[in-house]
DNA sequence: GTTATAAACTTAACACGTTAATTATATCCC
DNA sequence: GGGATATAATTAACGTGTTAAGTTTATAAC
C-alpha cells in the first residue's frame, strides 16, 4: 500500500498553506477520510509486513491462510467474501499458495464449478509459526489504543462500511 | 481495492461458525481491524470510482489532481507525502497524467534532481467538472454519518496512524 | 430433454502497491 | 576542489486491485 515517506524536512518553493489548517472544504474532508483510512491501515500493516515477509507471505496471503485455519475448508467465494479480496486476485493468490503446497484444492462432486480449499500440513505449520509474533503486535496495539477505543473504532468502521 | 461480492446466499459445506461470534481472538481482532479499515474505505471509494471513471480517472490520479489544484505547484516528494502514494507509483501516475496533458512537469534550476508539477488548463477543467459530483457524495455521507461522527472517526484514525 | 439463464471461477488488460536497486544531482567534509 | 555520502526520482520485478469478458457447469423454463 502506501508510503513511509522521507522526513520531507525543510522545503523552500511553495507557500505551504499547511500548518495553517486550510479550513477543510467538503471534498478535502472526504478525501482526507479515504486517505486517513489508508494511513491508519498502513500503520497497522507496516508492522505485520516484515513479519510476514520472513515467511514469504503477503498480508493477503496471510488473510487467506488465517481463514483456512479458522474454518478448515472454504470455497473461493467464501474466501473472497471474508478476506475482502476480489475473485481475480484470489485466483492468483490461491494459485500461488497451491504452487507452494501451502493449500490444497479439492473438487466437490456436487458442484463442479466450485473449488474447496484447505491448508496442508505445511500451511498449518506456517500459520503456527507466524501466529505468536502476530499476537505480539496485537498486544502492542492494545497497549497504545485501549480496548474500548478499538471497539469504538470498529463500530464506526462497520457503520461506514454500510454507507 | 476490494470486493462487492455476491450475496453468498445459502451455502452448505462448512459448519459456519459465523453468526455465533467466534469469541474474537487477538489476531482475529487485529485482522478484522485491517479488514474493517479496508471495507470502510471501499464503501467510500465505490461511490467515487464510477464518477471518476467517467473522466478516465482513478482515485489516485484524482488525489494528485486535487492536490495540484489546491497547492498550484508541488514536487514529486510533496505529492507522494500528501497523497500517500509511494514514489514508484507516483512516477507512473505523473507520467500518465503528463501524457494526457493534464499536468506539466517543470525543472527548478536550483535543484535538478527534483521536478515540479502543476495542472494544465485541461487539468483544471477536469477538476472543475468532477468537483460538483464529488461534493454531492460528501453531502450524502454527512447525511448518513453525522459531522460529529466523521470528526470522531477522523480523530481515531489519525491516532491509529501514529501507532 | 433442450434451450436460456445464472453462477463460480478464470483470463486478460491495465493501474497501483511494495521492495530493492539504479541513476543523476547536491551536499558534506577533509 | 575531490571523494564519500545523502537525496530525488526512476526502473525493475513481482503481487494485488479493478473492470470486463470468457469458460465451464448448474439450474430454470419450456
Amino acid at each position: 500500500m502506501p508510503p513511509k515517506i522521507r522526513p520531507a524536512s525543510a522545503r523552500s518553493d511553495p507557500p505551504a498553506t499547511d500548518t495553517a489548517a486550510p479550513a477543510a472544504s467538503p471534498q478535502t474532508t472526504t478525501t482526507s477520510l479515504t486517505v486517513a483510512l489508508l494511513a491508519a491501515r498502513e500503520a497497522l500493516l507496516s508492522r505485520f509486513r516484515p513479519l510476514l515477509a520472513e515467511h514469504g507471505l503477503t498480508a493477503q496471503q496471510w488473510r487467506v491462510i488465517r481463514l483456512l485455519h479458522e474454518h478448515r475448508i472454504l470455497d473461493a467465494s467464501q474466501l473472497a467474501e471474508r478476506a475482502f479480496i476480489l475473485p481475480p486476485s484470489l485466483t492468483r493468490i490461491l494459485a500461488n499458495l497451491e504452487a507452494r503446497t501451502l493449500v490444497t484444492r479439492l473438487q466437490p462432486t456436487s458442484d463442479r464449478r466450485r473449488y474447496l480449499f484447505c491448508l496442508t500440513g505445511e500451511g498449518e505449520a506456517i500459520f503456527r509459526s507466524v501466529l505468536p509474533d502476530s499476537m505480539k503486535i496485537y498486544t502492542e496495539l492494545e497497549d497504545y489504543f485501549s480496548r474500548d477505543q478499538i471497539a469504538l473504532l470498529l463500530d464506526l468502521l462497520h457503520r461506514l462500511a454500510k454507507f
